[in-house]
DNA sequence: TTGACGTACGAACGATCGTACTCTTAAATC
DNA sequence: GATTTAAGAGTACGATCGTTCGTACGTCAA
């Protein structure tokens, strides 16, 4: 078992030197204690990821400075085991309920920061007219995620440069002047 | 419980009409258990990706061809909940043990294929010259992970269209005459 | 006919899971 | 100082997990 179905309630209570019932008495039920492992994810994220790049002009510049600290925190997030964010968002995509709904809202809302900053770009003239967003997007977010497994399945140690080199060709950079 | 960690003995037992002593019988622990589903797991990939596109001229052909069918399964696989190999590779590229080497084996032999077609290609011309082909083919990976995630989170239902753009891109297609 | 072998059964084991209780204890409030 | 509140311990529950027994069947070879 790994992820967050290892965040269990015996498991927590060792670690913490509490009993079982100490840790159900903080967190009412074991739902909401995953809920807040994924909050407590996302906050990392947007912590290592978003907070040193927030204050960057919008568009083409805050959006790169954002591709290189995400693969940057992808690579290396600082624990072991991989980006916890992949971890999640693969582990309870095909399932249902309010964890699933959490995650896809947070989701949604790095989503929509990128699209935004790629509209910009493209109406700054930073990035190819006709670029379609959500599709950059996709982009974005696969060469990312793909970080993990090439690390920790194969042993690749490029995979930064990979998902960047990715990233500036899905956003149509190469073609540019 | 989703994904490999969900086939469990005892569900199995049930789900056949045998019991669980039965079904451990066959199998001779969780592990084989895990091993062989992994591998019809990858067997299936192997039929429904591989196996189509295989008698192709290999180079760029072939590699559009199984980049085309290898989306089109993410996207559809013929089952509910996702494709399962990218299932069981985001579910264990953080374990250790047998089941994470079988599923790592099998994937760099997917891996060397794409790679020699690559290589093919670019021999050929079809390809930019100094195509970096582990990278190219770790933008593939990803872009053909992403469908799942995108699909089930979010409800895209152009992730098949947006995955084979970003292929191309990769690819340097579009930089090409 | 007998024996070996493989298949599947029922039952039980020790763990661990999430959760529901009661009880103690310490802090906070009046 | 008395009373309320809340945290946490302790215990127990029903499920389910993987696994190991002993046993009852077949089938097939000797």
């Amino acid at each position: 078992m790994e992820g967050l179905d290892s965040v269990t309630i015996g498991r927590l209570a060792d670690r913490l030197g509490m009993s079982k019932a100490g840790v159900i008495g903080q967190f009412r039920s074991k739902e909401k204690l995953q809920l807040e492992t994924v909050d407590l994810v996302m906050e990392d994220f947007r912590t290592q990821v978003w907070q040193p790049v927030r204050h960057l002009d919008a568009g083409l510049p805050r959006l790169l400075a954002a591709c290189a600290a995400w693969v940057r925190y992808a690579a290396d997030p600082g624990y072991s085991g991989g980006c916890l964010l992949t971890q999640v968002t693969y582990d309870y995509d095909a399932r249902t309920g309010l964890v699933h709904d959490r995650i896809a809202e947070g989701r949604a809302r790095w989503r929509d920061s990128l699209r935004r900053d790629i509209d910009v770009a493209v109406a700054a003239g930073d990035l190819p007219p006709g670029t379609d967003a959500p599709q950059v997007v996709y982009g974005l977010e696969s060469l990312a995620a793909g970080i993990t497994p090439a690390r920790l399945l194969h042993g690749d140690d490029e995979t930064e440069k990979w998902a960047l080199h990715g990233m500036h060709a899905i956003l149509g950079l190469s073609s540019m002047k």
